[in-house]
DNA sequence: TTAATTTCGTAACTATAGGTACGTAAAGTG
DNA sequence: CACTTTACGTACCTATAGTTACGAAATTAA
């Protein structure tokens, strides 16, 4: 059961790597349609086999439940990271909108945002993935929040909208940007949209 | 076969109504997701037959694509309507909005749009449903370009951008709205973004 | 070396959902 | 009334994808 991290010492050893599979389910989910890959697709693209994988992670939920906590962590956690620069509010913005329309080829990684793509199909999925699916929306919501607050503190916030609609209303012009990107509409096009929808902030 | 309207004269009458599986499918298609519903839940609540919507509609994917044109037909374009108004820009846009958060309780319609619900699964469908998701889609985009365009030579659109990007941008909110809109965020927020958003051009 | 333990992976099982074969029913035609 | 035509719907077929039973393999403990 691989209880905690190490030394099971007794038993046949795994050869089973879990980091490689969440990675490998992670681009599989990322690059299509998370509800259009089957778990045999992940297990062949990983050389892993089927029992395999629901022993490490239970089910197809579970699957997907650690590959979305994995996606928050290592691509997710660098618009946290932005948000919670101490940077004035345009500049951060600015990297908002710079970090949102990077070419996705040269960083070698999927157009789109796995989390919205999820969000857009939270019917499809079962309760792991749905509950991880919201707490990380949630989670995201709240960075947007203490970034706004800290913004009007600083009297760098030129609206009168609450804290939590307008942190819906990033999310939201995030949200269409990973949508027109994974469109194929151009990070030019995408990076204007932004601005403008930005613009009403500044 | 049924080749244009009327007088087959010869053989079983036939007893499929067309317009009232439509409209089911409809209904099941808009409230849950478009891809969740099998046909043999529409055949049950339509009280047809599973080789009944065959015959008509050929296949899965063509019933979904006639789905999307009579949605076309009685949902969408109201919206269209309200576009090709000749009222001033700033009127037509409040109405846009008025439109967009009325309460769907009262005109007993389910929240959000079935056209955006099923861009977001575009890799799902079929290639009649694919197909019929692009016109439309165009087909929208045209009507806001068609507007904007108006409003330019008018001197009521107080804003540089492209025309075709302006489309784009409007078409973005409206998503973000329906989407908002069946996530359960009250209409009242959702008109405060939107009217945050359009507050740009004005 | 034998037993105990743990993991491995082939080869199933199962449920779902799209799709259809085919015999029957209901109409007009001669 | 037989014959032709058209549509009907039950009962099946089939493919896919999630899931698991189970015997073999690899390791440590006695």
């Amino acid at each position: 059961m691989s209880v905690s991290g190490n030394t099971p010492s007794r038993g046949r050893p795994k050869t089973l790597e879990r980091e490689h599979v969440l990675k490998t389910a992670l681009m599989c989910y990322w690059a299509d349609s998370p509800t259009d890959v089957p778990i045999s697709e992940i297990c062949d693209k990983a050389g892993a086999s089927k029992p395999g994988l629901y022993r490490e992670f239970g089910s197809d939920d579970g699957l997907k439940e650690a590959t979305l906590d994995i996606y928050n962590e290592k691509v997710s956690q660098r618009r946290y990271d932005i948000l919670a620069s101490d940077q004035p509010f345009d500049e951060v913005l600015e990297a908002l909108i710079s970090h949102t329309v990077q070419d996705r080829k040269k960083a070698g990684v999927p157009n789109g945002c796995l989390l919205f793509a999820m969000r857009a199909r939270r019917e499809e999925f079962g309760p792991l993935t749905l509950a991880k699916i919201d707490q990380l929306r949630e989670n995201s919501l709240g960075h947007y929040r203490r970034w706004i607050d800290r913004a009007k503190s600083n009297k760098q916030f030129r609206c009168d909208m609450p804290t939590d609609v307008a942190a819906l209303y990033f999310d939201a012009q995030m949200g269409s940007a990973m949508r027109l990107q994974k469109e194929g509409i151009s990070n030019k096009v995408i990076a204007e949209i932004l601005r403008t929808a930005f613009s009403v902030f500044r």
